[in-house]
DNA sequence: GCGAATCGTAACATTAATAGTTACATGAAA
DNA sequence: TTTCATGTAACTATTAATGTTACGATTCGC
């Protein structure tokens, strides 16, 4: 299957916002981020439920983040967008009645829980507020390399 | 996207495997995990390249299992399916220009690989031999359950 | 009010990845 | 020489993400 991309999408989406006082349009943004401005839509509007930006409608409309980029972490956004299932792994069949089956499923699903309560927990220590610095140097690099 | 679940499979068909003296058939391993014949050739295919399993053609044919249960882990298998990637969530583009992008990436990349880490490192302390043992325990305690 | 800009959303199409199926060739054993 | 088995190519089906089209609902500026 096709890999999920909207946490990587919202996070660009979201710091692109950030630099701006105006609101963005899901046009503009769907440019930014080649894609659609429907799709825009669509996921921004899991943002907008889960209270991180707001969307108005009409003539100067668009877009715009209402949260505190020092507290919102990528587990946030990640919350928002439904908490996807992040494996491309799994299981053959779930309860299965093998108990040979049932074993192995046991110790792939420990091995996946723990994975994911890693990458969890990585998720919270990252702060947009951290992502938007990490910006700022890259950006500050490129001017001097350009000199 | 739909999961990869060959790991699972391959753990079942060759827990069963280790526990009969003759070869087993395509069929029966089919049979064994719900599933086509050619399906089950196609994946034991790759665990026979990585030298873990053996096929014979021809009557009394089928696959026997040749490695040692105690050397052989989930990560041997994992590897023999010519490592397939771990993740149902990625970046939207990967080498992006967008600096704000590059930074977007290099967060999500960065925690992705140590969950990816300790998946792996995970799979290596698992051998065949531990499960088999866990599934001789939950043969035991099934059977006092049905006294 | 009118018209343009903009979001909201349903319905459908496309794409990508896994899994399943059909068909037939090849080889080994009874 | 027939039967049982794997080997493999080619095609189909399934599933989930993503993209597209179409149109309704709001809001702003004139």
């Amino acid at each position: 299957m096709k890999k999920d991309s909207r946490l990587s999408s919202v996070l660009h989406a979201i710091l692109h916002m950030a630099e701006q006082d105006k609101p963005m349009t899901s046009d503009v943004l769907a440019m930014c981020m080649k894609t659609n401005p429907v799709v825009v839509r669509r996921t921004m509007g899991l943002l907008r439920n889960a209270g991180l930006v707001t969307s108005e409608r009409g003539h100067s409309g668009g877009w715009r983040i209402c949260a505190d980029l020092n507290k919102v972490t990528l587990y946030d956004l990640h919350d928002a967008l439904g908490e996807p299932s992040i494996f491309a792994i799994g299981n053959r069949h779930e309860r299965p009645d093998c108990l040979v089956e049932q074993a192995v499923n046991a110790a792939l699903d420990d091995a996946f829980a723990d994975a994911q309560a890693l990458l969890i927990s990585r998720f919270k220590t990252v702060t947009l507020a951290k992502l938007a610095d990490d910006f700022a140097h890259r950006h500050a690099k490129y001017r001097q390399q350009k000199e």
